[in-house]
DNA sequence: TGGCATCTTGTACAAGTGTACGATATTATG
DNA sequence: CATAATATCGTACACTTGTACAAGATGCCA
């Protein structure tokens, strides 16, 4: 399944989604446990979150005990890519320059680090 | 206003607002007509958008003959630092880094560009 | 095996979103 | 001034989103 025919993400469900890829495979307790203290939100909207990841194609599960284990069901890498395109898109056009630009300049952003990145884009 | 108190953009105001920042001031006409051709969307939509964006803060407007000029009501500079926040805290968890490298390895940018951002940050 | 703790499932519900029709107001034009 | 063209405004409506409770299922421990 390629993410490409998958519903859109809502800005809660990429959050979650996100936790669900730091742990690799996640009960719902565990991406609770992974969320910012001061992300107050209940267990059940959690869980609520993770089944309509699942319905959505994002997330699968499999049964340990009582609990569900989700886990990805696509590849990170191609959500990143569309979300990143879509946000692009919607606010700058498609044009990335501006993003790094703004990252560059009020990002915590190290001239090493920039400095790591054009090795990384000329080292092809 | 700051941007701060302000409720949140959805996906398509902001694809408006920016069309909107590109213009600098727009009837509903005149974003219209800037939409991508692939974007099919009616006039009355981007209407109800625009009034939207308004009573959300982010745009006014003065009258013209019958039609109505909307223009920014709140600075770029800020929506973009909101948007790119929020943005960044879901997909990243915060951490500019691996966007940027994304965008790197990803994007169309150029060793180039990246000496143009690495002097940016460098200076100061 | 009985119950406590813990899970999932079903369901809810208000607010936000995407999209747009129909009615009404306004302006320019013949 | 009548009318066509063009605007806005009110309203609508199904779908999504954020958030969560209550009821039923399941595993663990005494």
């Amino acid at each position: 399944m390629t993410v490409e025919n998958l519903p859109a993400l809502s800005p809660s469900e990429t959050e979650i989604l996100r936790l669900v890829w730091q742990l690799d495979k996640a009960t719902v307790q565990e991406v609770c446990e992974k969320l910012p203290a001061e992300r107050k939100i209940t267990y059940a909207t959690v869980q609520t979150l993770l089944r309509r990841l699942e319905k959505k194609g994002y997330l699968k599960h499999t049964v340990n005990g009582k609990a569900h284990v989700f886990s990805a069901a696509v590849e990170r890498e191609h959500v990143v890519k569309r979300s990143v395109g879509d946000f692009l898109d919607r606010l700058f056009g498609g044009d990335p320059i501006p993003l790094m630009q703004y990252l560059a300049e009020h990002g915590t952003i190290s001239a090493d680090d920039i400095e790591n990145l054009k090795r990384l884009t000329s080292k092809q």
